[in-house]
DNA sequence: ACCTGAACACCGTTCAAGT
DNA sequence: ACCTGAACACCGTTCAAGT
């Protein structure tokens, strides 16, 4: 055999990437460090700076396993043209429902950086195209699909970090019933339905805006 | 007079709030520390631990700033109902926009723990009510609406950080002519044009999916 | 070529001590 | 009551040194 450098561990970027996406989902963002992957990976920290420049391009390197999670499919023949769009749009949010944790790295980091995000951002534009928009609709409406999916994401990890939020709302307050109308009626409704019903709301605007079919 | 305690400084837990957005503002999110926030303030960090109980607590307390600047209208009679939440979104929409590097405020942090929030969605959902909507699909439009600020500026910031990020597409993939139509099409939009067309999709959504007038 | 240990300049936070 | 300094347990990152 060629090669032959022992069968354990060999870091490399993408492997280190994984192993801090591995991080980043048990623990949330800000339990990455740079000592703790070094001793998940049973390395020193220092020894990751051969393969990252920094912590930030580490970062990226992550970023770059997550858009690589998303595909965007071609619509097969006959598929209308909303259907296309609305599994796209699922596939974008299940990345970010399956590592919650990862919505903070979009703060502050370009979309289309690398190979994998620009796919999937020219892999939704052109599916916007094909349903019917001029360049300039159809980028708009590629970056409301995005904003919708990654705000909704933000709500969804608050929501889950401080489940006491809506009960801390007064008796005072509760007293007035619209009020009540509004808590209780809330209470019962899921993010998954509120993903949904966006989703269905972006979908609706798309067509009675641009009168697609 | 009575009181009298030096027309300096004085701290409390409001003007220390506001010192930090400050710091924010000037910096980001990551430049903001309990020591250069104390010596912002002229004062130990330790002295700031008498006003907020942590660095958590301060953030909360940035928070309900930033939603106290939030102003939703009762709608003024004549008024239709798309008007109304178009104005009461530009108003969220406002505060982040004069803010911009909050935006990482809303990763972990739940929206109705304050007041100051309550009163922000209470009011939106009451505009939506009052629009025609019962009470679930309020809440969705709502989450909607919100998910879709929040998830705007996300992307803003994003693509502020990084001015890089479409030029590093490789010329490959320029002589491809999507690609091409794609990148040159997009470089002309600005980000008040997409808010904008985010909003409208929303309302047009909104009247359609829901037969409003 | 790859890994390491010590060091630097930072963090948030606790606590005992000062006035 | 309010503020402080020293200390603790962390950070990311540089650099000279090891193999």
């Amino acid at each position: 055999m060629e090669g032959g450098t022992g069968e354990r561990s060999q870091l490399d970027r993408d492997r280190i990437a994984a192993a801090a996406l591995e991080l980043i989902d048990a623990g949330g963002l800000a339990s990455l460090s740079m000592r703790k992957l070094g001793s998940a990976l049973g390395v020193e920290a220092m020894s990751i700076y051969h393969y990252v420049s920094s912590k930030d391009d580490l970062l990226d390197a992550v970023m770059e396993r997550l858009y690589g999670e998303i595909t965007i499919e071609e619509p097969v023949s006959g598929q209308s043209w909303d259907d296309a769009v609305r599994t796209a749009v699922r596939s974008f949010h299940e990345v970010l429902r399956v590592h919650p944790h990862t919505v903070g790295l979009f703060v502050d980091r370009p979309a289309t950086l690398s190979q994998e995000g620009f796919a999937a951002f020219f892999g939704g534009y052109r599916l916007l195209r094909l349903a019917g928009l001029a360049a300039p609709e159809a980028h708009g409406a590629l970056h409301a699909a995005v904003s919708f999916v990654l705000g909704h994401s933000l709500v969804r990890a608050g929501a889950e970090a401080g489940g006491r939020s809506i009960d801390l709302i007064s008796d005072e307050l509760l007293e007035d019933d619209a009020v009540a109308e509004f808590v209780s009626s809330g209470r019962e409704l899921t993010d998954d339905f509120h993903f949904e019903q966006g989703l269905t709301l972006l979908v609706a605007g798309l067509r009675s805006e641009y009168k697609l079919a």
